[in-house]
RNA sequence: GCGUCGGUGGCGGAGCGGUCAAUCGCAACAGACUGUAAAUCUGUCGUCUUCGGGCUACGUAGGUUCGAAUCCUACCCGGCGCA
């Protein structure tokens, strides 16, 4: 893997560049699809790809669980296992270690709002007293935890989770790291954070023994995990220890509250050395766009355009909308306005709400098009004002028509 | 005509003397969703409300009872069986 930067954000942190691939290239900022389970949900490649994604990013802990890393790896690795002929990112499996444990049953999202830690969620909770507790358990070694799709127990250490990522083949892969929740006190976060830097050298000296992936014969890239939660003193820590090694590329691990977005990838990327990639993960929403790329992010990847896409939410320039509210249903207009994307040119309002109330397959596919068009689209819009001028007017605009009382 | 079973909230369908404005589905209305245990989940769902409660309700009309959606009588309507 190759990095340039070829233009910066005058007074920010920002910049615009380019990741060079075995299977091709990424103009950056970009936002990378979500294909957790080597699919993007909803969406052929060849969508995927008209739509304006430049990559895709799968994961490790549910490619091991199924199919299985062995399987992909005779297929040829996971780009062409799927049929994507685009660079593909996996993620560690770390993030399952959080969703799976800590935050299991809890409610828990990895983007804390108010009282996260006394709400709970209906689903997960009923799910938990189904299966009678966290299905995750750490210890320093690595994590062991039960498969939610049979029960049967499984364990990951860095170790192991390099070995698959080799297997799946893809051209970025991530240490494999604990992502903490939100609500743990800052005594768990340092612990949990020093672990996770133990764990980010194990899973880069074994990276290096392994070589060329099993899969495509091919180098790929390991990203260190920013961790830290929303302290300064832990995330700039975090920065400096990772920033020392000798990774490809580094992501930025989640939890924030919402507010701390900006400022907490700010520090980090402040000390993050600057010739390398910054991947903020699973990190999608329009506002936090700007925030990451004037703050330096090169990628970033998210499954809200697709999971709100297929529960009837989507973007607008003026704001979300929900497709299933009653207004909608005689609307003879696009979602969106002057949108480009298939969806827009080719279906009213009126006929996706329909697909949804009628529980159609399409209604999915049509609006995970369309927001992935919008994200990915105002990524690019972003990277190519960065570039050429216009940043701020633009930031300024979209943001207030976006947030706009209605 | 006789017999028999049944008529419950927008629909389906529980309840069969009190704790019933009435379980549960569906539909409807709104909300949530940020490295995907997610085509998932949550709330509201007779009516009025100062959110304490009030009012009207279980085919219709009477009756029994302290008390009825639940028991009795008549009638109306529907299914089935026999003529």
């Amino acid at each position: 893997m190759k990095f340039s930067i070829t233009k910066r954000l005058k007074g920010t942190l920002g910049r615009v560049g380019r990741i060079e691939t075995p299977h091709g290239a990424i103009e950056t900022p970009a936002f990378i699809a979500v294909g957790t389970k080597a699919t993007v949900k909803a969406l052929t490649p060849e969508m995927v790809r008209e739509l304006g994604a430049q990559a895709t990013l799968e994961n490790t802990y549910h490619l091991y669980l199924q199919p299985g890393d062995e399987i992909v790896r005779e297929n040829g690795g996971v780009a062409k296992f799927m049929h994507w002929d685009g660079p593909t990112f996996t993620d560690s499996g770390g993030f399952q270690v959080f969703s799976l444990g800590a935050a299991f049953g809890k409610g828990v999202s990895k983007v804390a709002t108010g009282d996260v830690a006394r709400e709970e969620d209906g689903r997960a909770h009923k799910k938990q007293k189904e299966d009678h507790g966290a299905l995750a358990k750490i210890d320093e070694e690595g994590v062991t935890f039960k498969s939610h799709i049979d029960g049967k127990t499984h364990r990951f250490t860095p170790e192991r989770s390099m070995e698959i990522q080799h297997n799946l083949g893809a051209d970025i892969t991530f240490a494999f790291d604990e992502c903490t929740s939100p609500v743990d006190p800052i005594e768990y976060q340092k612990e949990a954070l020093d672990r996770t830097h133990r764990w980010a050298k194990r899973s880069l000296e074994h990276h290096q023994a392994l070589g060329i992936s099993s899969a495509t014969g091919k180098q790929q890239a390991l990203y260190g995990v920013v961790q830290g939660g929303k302290y300064r003193e832990l995330r700039e820590e975090s920065a400096k220890t990772l920033g020392a090694m000798d990774f490809d590329g580094y992501g930025i691990g989640g939890s924030f509250t919402k507010e701390d977005i900006g400022t907490a990838v700010a520090w980090v990327n402040a000390l993050l050395p600057e010739d390398r990639p910054r991947h903020l993960l699973g990190i999608g929403e329009p506002i936090d766009m700007f925030l990451g790329c004037e703050n330096g992010v090169d990628t970033f990847d998210c499954v809200a355009p697709t999971r709100m896409g297929r529960n009837g939410g989507v973007y607008t320039k003026d704001g979300r909308l929900n497709l299933f509210n009653a207004k909608f249903i005689r609307d003879l207009g696009p979602i969106e306005d002057g949108c480009a994307c298939y969806t827009c040119k080719n279906y009213t309002r009126s006929y996706v709400a329909h697909l949804f109330r009628s529980e159609e397959m399409l209604a999915g596919t049509l609006a995970s098009i369309h927001n992935l068009h919008f994200i990915i689209s105002l990524v690019d819009k972003i990277r190519e004002l960065m570039s050429e001028g216009g940043y701020f007017e633009f930031k300024e605009a979209f943001l207030s028509r976006y947030y706009a009382t209605k």
